[in-house]
DNA sequence: GTGAAAGCGCTAACAC
DNA sequence: GTGTTAGCGCTTTCAC
């Protein structure tokens, strides 16, 4: 069964290619009824036309790469969702690639993408390690834009994140607020960059309140509930004193809160946590999970729209403006893991 | 930054775009040094073939339409993933489409695919009210093999799916087995098609051990931990003496563990909980959830390699072959929530 | 208003 | 071994 072109639609309709193409791309310069004639002739044959001849001849694909990691879990996923959506609103389709090892570089999966004639690229696998290295030298010598998400900005590339950095700060400040003193850290693993960011709001928030970020109140996890619960088991291990901890996922919280419950501490009497994300489930933990909320699908819709922007830019032959760097601002969600703590002294 | 294109590549090695092609596709009939002249160029021009346009000579694009729903949840998530490797194993790329609007037919997004002159299409969106209505007329005159996941198989049509009336039946029967007798259904919504088969299982398993699986044992869920902890609020008040629940998943399950403990049971003591998923988060809710586990990346391997097959036999020729059905077994994983009962009476 | 010719980047089929 | 011709399905340019 073969495909039906426009060839065929022209000749039932006893015109030119050219016309039905005019008809196809709503163009002025045809007849009423010959553009009813055409029409009728696409609806009787369902005539679809070919989007990669099109592509081939019109420079524009309307198609978008998107170079993901970890899709199976909340940030990817939801981050991806977004992404899908507002491309869809803007007409776009997506080509998915999924990266394996997020520790090495994948250039090329840049060069497959662009071999599919994609109008830009969003690269939405976290930075990890030296994974970025190779923009430097790939990026400025590429045909369409890039917009990158979750990895450092960078003067001469267009990043969108969630500020990792002000989540982690807003967590332990809340944690403070609440009158704890002595506050540990079960991070992401360090060589994520939003990892190290989350990290440094922490810090950055206990030497605001005149405390010491001692390295011994960090405990360095995976992002799974098991290096939670092995994180707090570690921590309270060499600081007892410890009362509240900020755990960098929900994953890792609910490993912390295992321990605690396994060490016959209460939370949040004996212990207050924070989590990170805003899983679904946080609501439902035992006792239920304060965290850190991160809009993850405006965060994809916002990458989308920047790269379309981009996009339009350089094809109306403009000079593709600044590099920009673009935060959005993650919110604290308060409920009983981290509720006041009991009046009376310690 | 025009591309560069095979006619570049010609001129520079001094031969004809064909001699060019033949090296690209690893033809015979090249001499070795005019090969390696060729290759020499290519590296230094930096050439990257169009896959777009050996898409219209070819008439194979070498690519993939997906079409899902749900993808920021648990199962659809991995089943991607599984998809994305297997695909890309295989030498696919994929073409990406996310569903808003599950209950919708959603044609069109095929159409769309095809206009793309995809190989092949996995429809990954499960089947939700009559959602499916549509295949009978559509994929008959389809010019290429469509796979579908997670919906009830069907004469014309190949499937693939998990046996979820199996996992709702080694699920009961493990509570069956455990030596409860009031046993309760939190279900999924059942205008879900897998909704519907894991309630059967719960219903055959009953049926086996000689008890009558009353419709007010059921309570109808959203899949979310609020509508598992509402739904067992409510199967509690009406049927005080049910001993166990079947949440047909995990986060049901969870919403029904938060709703024991405000209840004032005791988790498995005084009520018996299985889920359905194992989210990793599963091990470590408290106390760990009993819960049976799909392998849903291996479900979207097999389900691109079984489109594979029928992708290279149209390409081949050959005569399609019958349209499979193929199954995957569910696996329980006994945990705390459903420990054995403490011996003594009733 | 409409059509003919040329071309997007590549490969199949046939020459030589 | 290698080159020429034609064509994939569409749009652009320029005739008429």
């Amino acid at each position: 069964m073969d495909r039906i072109t426009i060839r065929d639609v022209a000749a039932a309709a006893g015109v030119s290619r050219q016309t039905v193409s005019r008809v196809l791309n709503e163009k002025p310069d045809v007849a009423p009824e010959t553009r009813q004639r055409v029409q009728d002739v696409i609806e009787r044959l369902e005539y679809r036309p070919s989007s990669i001849a099109r592509s081939l001849t019109q420079g524009r694909s309307y198609t978008l790469g998107v170079v993901s990691y970890g899709v199976q879990y909340f940030g990817p996923s939801h981050t991806l969702v977004g992404i899908e959506h507002q491309a869809s609103e803007l007409g776009y389709t997506l080509l998915l690639s999924l990266i394996r090892q997020p520790q090495t570089s994948s250039v090329h999966l840049l060069h497959d993408m662009l071999a599919y004639h994609v109008d830009g690229i969003l690269w939405a696998a976290s930075e990890i390690g030296n994974n970025r290295d190779w923009t430097e030298k790939e990026i400025c010598q590429l045909t369409v834009p890039v917009v990158f998400l979750d990895m450092q900005s960078c003067p001469n590339l267009s990043v969108v994140n969630v500020d990792n950095r002000l989540g982690g700060y807003i967590a332990t400040r809340h944690l403070l607020d609440q009158g704890y003193r002595h506050i540990g850290l079960i991070a992401g693993p360090l060589d994520w960059w939003s990892a190290r960011q989350r990290k440094l709001g922490w810090q950055e928030a206990l030497h605001e309140a005149g405390l010491v970020a001692e390295d011994g109140l960090v405990v360095e996890g995976t992002w799974s509930a098991a290096s939670g619960q092995r994180g707090l088991r570690h921590l309270l291990e060499q600081h007892p004193e410890i009362e509240a901890v900020f755990a960098c996922n929900d994953q890792m919280a609910l490993g912390a809160m295992k321990e605690a419950s396994k060490s016959g501490r209460r939370i949040p009497d004996d212990l207050a946590i924070v989590g990170f994300d805003d899983v679904p489930e946080a609501a439902f933990f035992c006792p239920s999970l304060s965290t850190v909320r991160q809009d993850l699908n405006e965060l994809g819709r916002t990458a989308v729209r920047e790269l379309d922007r981009m996009i339009q830019a350089a094809h109306q032959g403009e000079p593709a403006g600044e590099p920009k760097a673009i935060l959005l601002e993650p919110q604290l969600l308060v409920r009983e893991s981290s509720a006041v703590r009991k009046a009376g002294p310690l």
